[in-house]
DNA sequence: ACATTTGTATACCGTTCGGTATAATATGCA
DNA sequence: TGCATATTATACCGAACGGTATACAAATGT
């Protein structure tokens, strides 16, 4: 018998690709076995359904990128800082798992009732409260992003997000280093809404 | 007979509708119909198929949308006046046309082979061809730009839809005023990449 | 050695999908 | 009025979808 974990990562990273690429919604349950190279009954055997398997896609990749970003907001009074790690975790996770970038960023700004989007939610959400949480703390100290702070969030993020797709598109390595950390993080604390 | 102009709009918005909220795989021909009001031949009558009514509507829409940006570009030697009138563009269609902002601007991180996507495709990249051509033009006035024409197309049609996407979850109608353009090209011409 | 668990393959099911054949109905024009 | 042209409704099609019953093969524990 082959090694299980083969076969169940092999599904679990070929499902993602093809999410990532064709949308929940436009990938068949037929698809991701041919690409994993296995047959309908071993996928259901492993996730039971297709929602399953992406709850399970879900959870482990998000988990490690919430864990990250809740681990790089443990020193919020420290604002530069945290705005730098909470950042970084945004490039690095981006860089090292581009396809669960893409499918993360082609969800964010989609409110709706996508299949996709209603079982991220609860992820985008806990996303969102750790970067509130930063900018309510930063907001006591830096008077002129007072009242802004859900604003704050959702700029930060669409504005992270464009960034590191510009990488993904141009491969200009210098967007994604430490000096446009340095440049977002005098905008949004020091700038942009001055 | 119903004014047949009646049904086709119906049919047109309420999928637009549909479309941006639950992604174009992820909505029925039947779901679009009854939500129209009309019958299944009637749309094939009008549409032709699933793509041919997905291509009127990006026609429709897309043409109206990049006419403007066009319009708005026509003194590209005036850089600030033109990067207002382009962000302004950008804030007034998605004010008038909400369902099609969050078509485009789902569609705007995912570049894969998503259905939509791809009938996309085009416009897309005609948006993007102005924009570009925009930051060729300034880039000959302003030095720190020279060489980053690329990646500011991408970052500038990010955050200005971030921004709009904040606006919308907000309704902070601070975020699409004529100040936060002001802001954004104080950033974009002479500070984002300084 | 053998029962048990785990994983895989063949073949298939019911449903929903996008799409259509047919015909009835409403309108514009003669 | 009656003909021609759009437009709509009923009813249905084949294909693809998500999902499964069954049985068999490989590993494991005793």
């Amino acid at each position: 018998m082959t090694d299980s974990r083969d076969n169940k990562q092999a599904i679990i990273s070929g499902a993602l690709e093809l999410f990532s690429k064709k949308g929940f919604d436009g990938t068949s349950t037929a698809e991701i076995c041919e690409r994993a190279g296995v047959t309908k009954p071993t996928m259901y055997h492993y996730f039971g359904s297709k929602e399953g398997l992406l709850d399970d896609i879900l959870l482990i990749h998000y988990k490690s990128f919430l864990d990250n970003l809740s681990m790089a907001a443990t020193l919020p009074e420290d604002i530069p800082l945290t705005f730098f790690r909470l950042a970084k975790v945004y490039f690095d996770n981006a860089l090292r798992d581009e396809p669960f970038f893409r499918f993360r960023a082609g969800l964010t700004l989609r409110n709706g009732e996508d299949t996709a989007y209603i079982s991220s939610k609860k992820y985008i959400e806990q996303e969102g409260k750790i970067i509130t949480d930063f900018f309510y703390t930063a907001s006591q100290h830096i008077g002129n992003i007072r009242g802004k702070e859900t604003l704050c969030t959702i700029s930060f993020i669409g504005t992270i997000n464009a960034t590191i797709s510009a990488y993904l598109q141009t491969g200009d390595e210098a967007l994604v280093s430490d000096d446009t950390i340095y440049r977002l993080r005098q905008q949004f604390l020091y700038g942009i809404y001055s």
